[in-house]
RNA sequence: GUGGGUGUAGCUCAGUCGGUAGAGCACCGGGUUGUGGCCUCGGCGGUCGAGGGUUCAAGUCCCUUCACUCACCCCA
């Protein structure tokens, strides 16, 4: 048997149901938001990502699907979307046509990580990207558009963690404070650590080392080192949030693995997630679009973890999938001939119609009926065909009327409409 | 890349001390010659993950391997 790819996963008919709503809660928001859609590429050159999330990151290093096409150019699965979002704002020069663009996209990434619960080799993602906006108001803006999208899904039991990162002012000097905080730590250190001590100490508030973590129980926060622009920028991020009731956390150990960010980080966390418990995290990029070449433009975006909200979602389900509205139960070859017109007849008015083709007994196909959740069936066999009637039967009254033929496809309609 | 757990019917799982492979659900059919759910009876369905070893005999013991899974790492 030719089976899956190690970490990848079909998506089976009873989950699509809910993939499809959240898809279209997402859209509907998109467009109240004034988002637009942007379709990018899964292949991209693999300079984009190198020089976008970082060289020394952990995603490019070691968990890129990476390959050389036929011509030897160096291509890469996507490991994640905004790289190639401002690759497209760059190359198509949007920026010309209006600075400020907010666009999304929903497609799946690709990272080459060990699979587990919630971390899938292919995953998929809702990406949002504003550019040409420095306004901690547009930061407000799309946590707030995500939040309402939590909101929207009813999904309960997430928290919001917001932080600053600082720019490039104030950012190395608070990098500075803690390398020195540090100094005394070496004993103390994970060998990771001690290696992000020089090349990105920020990243030691993630490690989970119960020795690193102690380490840094009384580390300076960042917060305390902002930049004056930094500090007000942040400050109105947070009122905007209280304004709109938006519930969240400061948490100055929230830093994010993606070298690009610059100011607001922002995560949603839900615990029952368990050990992959993001479902979505976003922040600032100010530098990112001038760093690919692009013009000096301040970017900010989020990307939410589909599978990871679908697992949240799995409750609602069932309520979900489509039933036909109408089974037909024919009985002999006569009777099946005219269901058979009668299904495409119905179908091209909307009415979700099923019959089956093995002309079983009519127990069986009341069985089917009753299985697929039909709330009518039309018996109609022989005896019916002479008379130039059917039987139709709702099934949860078990109440049966005559309906003459010809005014069969008009009466059925009608009764599933209702 | 590193650890732990689990692999038996389509699904969920039993399987004792090594002695002929089981249940429930699902599916198909009978009980009702043309009426669903509930009930009842029957049927279909197995490379016991794979390969090797020990043994008269292996789902069961040993070795190897693969897959799935959870966690570390990292992230959505």
């Amino acid at each position: 048997m030719i089976t899956l790819v190690r970490g990848f996963k079909d998506i089976l008919p009873a989950e699509t149901a809910l993939w499809q709503h959240l898809e279209d809660v997402a859209r509907q928001l998109f467009d109240d938001f004034g988002f637009a859609e942007l379709r990018i590429p899964v292949l991209e050159q693999t300079e984009l990502f190198a020089r976008s999330i970082g060289a020394d990151t952990d995603i490019v290093e070691k968990e890129m699907y990476t390959f050389a096409d036929r011509s030897g150019a160096s291509l890469t699965m996507r490991p994640e979307a905004t790289a190639s979002v401002v690759r497209a704002y760059i190359e198509h020069k949007l920026y010309a046509k209006d600075p400020v663009w907010k666009l999304y996209t929903i497609g799946p990434m690709f990272r080459r990580e060990r699979p587990q619960k919630g971390r899938y080799r292919q995953f998929y993602q809702i990406n949002a990207e504003v550019f040409g906006l420095e306004d901690p108001r547009a930061d407000a803006e799309l946590i707030l558009l995500l939040m309402t999208l939590m909101g929207r899904l009813e999904l309960s039991g997430i928290m919001l963690h917001i932080n600053s990162l600082g720019c490039a002012a104030c950012r190395p000097h608070f990098k500075e404070a803690l390398r020195s905080f540090l100094t005394e730590s070496t004993a103390e250190l994970c060998s990771d650590c001690l290696r992000r001590r020089e090349k990105n100490p920020l990243r030691i508030f993630d490690c989970k080392v119960p020795a690193c973590k102690e380490a840094m129980l009384d580390a300076p926060s960042i917060l305390d080192h902002l930049c004056d622009q930094c500090r007000s920028h942040f400050e109105t991020v947070q009122a905007s949030l209280e304004r709109f009731q938006i519930p969240y956390q400061t948490n100055h150990r929230l830093v994010r693995g993606l070298d690009y960010y610059t100011r607001t980080a922002f995560e949603v966390l839900a615990e029952a997630l368990g050990a992959q418990d993001a479902v979505a995290g976003g922040g600032r990029y100010d530098s990112l679009v001038k760093a690919l070449g692009g013009p000096d433009q301040p970017g900010i975006g989020f990307a939410i973890g589909v599978d990871r909200l679908i697992e949240l979602l799995a409750h609602q389900r069932q309520g979900l999938e489509k039933r036909p509205h109408l089974f037909i139960a024919a009985l002999g070859t006569g009777a099946q001939d005219r269901a058979f017109g009668w299904l495409q007849e119905l179908r091209m008015q909307n009415v979700r119609t099923e019959m089956d083709f093995a002309d079983r007994s009519l127990k069986a196909q009341m069985r089917r009926a009753n299985k697929l959740g039909a709330p009518y069936v039309l018996i109609v066999g022989d005896r019916e065909l002479e008379e130039g009637s059917a039987e139709l039967r709702n099934m949860s009254t078990k109440e049966q009327e005559k309906v003459r033929l010809q005014d069969l496809v008009e009466v059925v309609v009608n009764k599933t409409r209702n």
